[in-house]
DNA sequence: TGCGTATTAAACAAATCAGTTGTATAGTTG
DNA sequence: CAACTATACAACTGATTTGTTTAATACGCA
């Protein structure tokens, strides 16, 4: 309960463009991959087999919300995690898709 | 660390498919108002200035991630908050927003 | 029972708007 | 010059929000 309340409106534009930015599934795909440490973007790239302008762009939309940092060594970029945050937010999402799979499973197990 | 390594696909998806339920301000502040407790489709309509059959549409999208909980009495329906989940999330991005924040006013004061 | 009213949901269309991707190119560094 | 990354531009798609209309359900009252 630290959040105001009623939130005002910017703050409610604040947050629905946070959520938005990890909205996306490359995008996820991309913060997963950076659980394991820095990584350049052609690295990036050919993990995910996407182009390197996408990712490129893909983790900029990243950086500019704060989830990631940039650290340029030499001809590579590497980008890391620097907002722990987004972590706990894919799993807080993943239990709640667990809870929500385990009450279903529950429903058919009661029809068997 | 509860969650597995890498992402599959299908998981990927569905993980955006909630951040994406979530990412819209007019839902945000639904969920804000469902804070106090149920509410009918009617009473949020009032509360936020919006059209009834929105409201009920952007209700039934929460519902439909299994974020809201219905229930019918005599005319009304009541909504509410079945997922507690979803406010732990958004008081996880506020958690970001304010150190991101407090970052760049230290940056700021620097200057000063 | 029957009619009118209130509340909610669904169907349809429309528009808009955002966001993703590709192609080509520029900028930097070794 | 070669390798790596970012930007500009266009294009397209596709998704999403909203409005309008209508259906469905439940209540009250005669």
């Amino acid at each position: 309960m630290t959040l105001p309340h009623p939130l005002p409106d910017d703050l409610v534009e604040l947050i629905a463009r946070r959520f938005r930015a990890i909205a996306e599934p490359m995008r996820i795909r991309l913060l997963d991959h950076l659980r394991d440490g820095e990584a350049t973007v052609g690295e990036l790239s050919e993990a995910i087999d996407a182009s390197q302008q996408n990712v490129s762009k893909h983790l900029a939309v990243l950086a500019d919300a704060g989830v990631l940092g940039r650290r340029k060594d030499g001809n590579h970029v590497y980008y890391r995690i620097v907002d722990e945050g987004v972590l706990s937010l894919c799993e807080g999402v993943c239990g709640s898709l667990r809870r929500q799979l385990k009450g279903l499973s529950a429903l058919v197990d009661l029809g068997a």
